[in-house]
DNA sequence: CAGGCGAGTACACACGTGTGCGCTGGGAGG
DNA sequence: CCTCCCAGCGCACACGTGTGTACTCGCCTG
């Protein structure tokens, strides 16, 4: 049935000459070292023989793969398909695949302890180097002790940690432009609905930018924590605040969705009575009743920056860099400003 | 810096014994050829010595990587989103890792060219077996000649392929549900929203399920074609067709969001005037203004079935199974049932 | 003409693991 | 005591590729 593959040794055979010498015709480092003509001839013949080399032996003999992981959670949620699609490309383009590990749900006690899990998983793989990916963002040392074994490339995405290389989005800048917004709609009651990510320490990010701009207007600031990225827990907020605020500065567009039906079950009319902002800009967010106003998040941007953080480490430069992208601002019909 | 890893030689000369018995100690196939003892010792010794296999040498000589190639589009999607994850965790729970291969925009003529472009990019990864997700549906053969070189384990998941084993959705037992509970309803002028996806034959699926109900209660069937899980052309269908018919059936919620949205923009109220009903019961699908009546997916329970279907192939058993699962009806009220 | 030089090639080994086969030693049976 | 057997272990090779080193051969220079 399936015939024994062919080997350069194979190749060799057939036209009289050493396999070396066509490990090196073929080989595009080495292909210098073979004459134009023999090269040539070596390649054609490969052709013919449609020869492919043994991808194990080559990573087992080079100790690479050309493989890089990506740990990650909720692949479900829009914004994490974004990016992983535009990760996946990008490390395709460069001639890397990408290996992913999900975060099984409820396995671990923490969510950090399920990451460390699935990066000693990756490790003992023998990547050549890990993407992170932790969409809720965060400052700081990374929770994940990666740096204590190995100098495994490593690029954050989305947590802006100064241990490591990362990609990350100016959360801050992002809601305190969607607060003065309303501020300049003539908000003076807004509250902040925090996000609480995966146990990460974003939420504060994301109040940095919201207290800021509330202070300097001279507002007093309120912040009331909802779930992470979920409809369902921004729905029952929605019910609970009902009116006890004029805007409602969200930091996930499902969080606001959610919000929004909450509202309007309860007889609030969003935006005539509340005013409500999200995060992130989703597919369906411009079609949703009230059409969300929201932070559009450049996915693709920052995935191939990510995945070009990694490339520039396995060339060996291991200056940490880090790059922050801005959201922006799309105005629609829920807060009320048209 | 870093010093070489430690390898089963290491321990062989650290115990002065030979690295085949070191091997066949540590391999779980063969340890039963070496006495308790010796193996207790060479296991805590591996321990001790901090002992990690490497995997790409055993990949080399086993001919195996235990690696899973899966070809997919839209990992944004919520639907695809959820199955890549348990896909994943599935494989991870068996050993196994997933290389993830997205179907880069545009690069290709026709997406059945960029599927099968991926396809052979993986097979030349010497992956263990591929999974294929079309989510779209369809049936017959399937468009990728992967049967043609090999004997590579493949499962469809999604697609009803007649020529792989496959995990499919009973897609035309869904619309026909959706479609008996609007003629329940007492509507009459039902129009199904036929599904153009990636230009697989999913939408006939879907539109022998809607037309068999109609003619069952006498009613005569129009099909509309819309774009595959897009809002943004649902919007423009349900601006076009207006009060054109009492109820609109769509083959995706985002197709549905759309739809609800031109419909309202257009003074159409739904689902007092128009019923509409979705496919696929997204998170945001609960919340939205009119909350959506949809099929549900059971999106975990057909990754894993996928996921067994590859492992069950390579314990030798060639013979092409197939599993089909059906949605569920989750009434809420943009069909106007309550 | 001798020596050197450089291009091009062959030889040999390394990488880490799995495994067929032959060797050893000790116990049991005759 | 001799023979046979078998558990347990070591030797050696295989897997396919990359690469350092040595070799050959032709040409140029002194």
């Amino acid at each position: 049935m399936r015939n024994r593959p062919v080997t350069i040794k194979d190749i060799a055979r057939r036209l009289g000459i050493s396999y070396s010498t066509v490990s090196r015709a073929l080989s595009p480092r080495m292909s210098h070292l073979v004459k134009e003509q023999t090269r040539m001839l070596v390649r054609r013949t490969a052709e013919d023989m449609d020869y492919a080399p043994n991808l194990m032996a080559q990573a087992f003999v080079k100790g690479t793969m050309g493989v890089l992981g990506l740990v990650t959670g909720r692949i479900g949620l829009e914004i994490t398909g974004r990016q992983i699609n535009h990760l996946v490309r990008t490390a395709n383009e460069h001639g890397y695949q990408v290996l992913v590990a999900a975060v099984p749900a409820g396995t671990a006690a923490s969510v950090e302890d399920e990451q460390a899990e699935l990066f000693m998983q990756l490790k003992s793989r023998d990547v050549d180097g890990i993407l992170i990916h932790a969409p809720g963002g965060g400052t700081g040392p990374f929770p994940i002790p990666y740096a204590a074994e190995g100098n495994l490339p490593v690029v954050t995405l989305g947590y802006a940690a100064d241990d490591a290389e990362n990609v990350s989005l100016d959360l801050a800048s992002g809601v305190q432009e969607a607060t003065e917004h309303l501020i300049g709609l003539g908000h003076e009651r807004i509250c902040l609905l925090g996000e609480d990510w995966f146990g990460m320490d974003g939420p504060r990010t994301f109040e940095k930018g919201y207290r800021g701009a509330m202070r300097r207007h001279g507002l007093t600031p309120r912040v009331v924590p909802a779930d992470a990225a979920r409809v369902g827990p921004g729905y029952s907020l929605g019910r609970a605040l009902r009116d006890r605020f004029t805007a409602l500065a969200c930091c996930c567009d499902y969080t606001a969705l959610g919000v929004c039906r909450g509202l309007i079950e309860s007889g609030v009319r969003v935006p005539e009575d509340v005013a409500v902002t999200g995060f992130g800009d989703y597919e369906v967010s411009a079609y949703v009743n009230p059409a969300l106003t929201t932070l559009s998040i450049p996915c693709e941007d920052m995935a191939a920056a990510a995945v070009h953080g990694i490339l520039r480490q396995l060339q060996g430069k291991p200056v940490p860099g880090r790059s922050v992208f801005k959201p922006r601002l799309t105005v629609r019909e829920s807060c009320g400003a048209s």
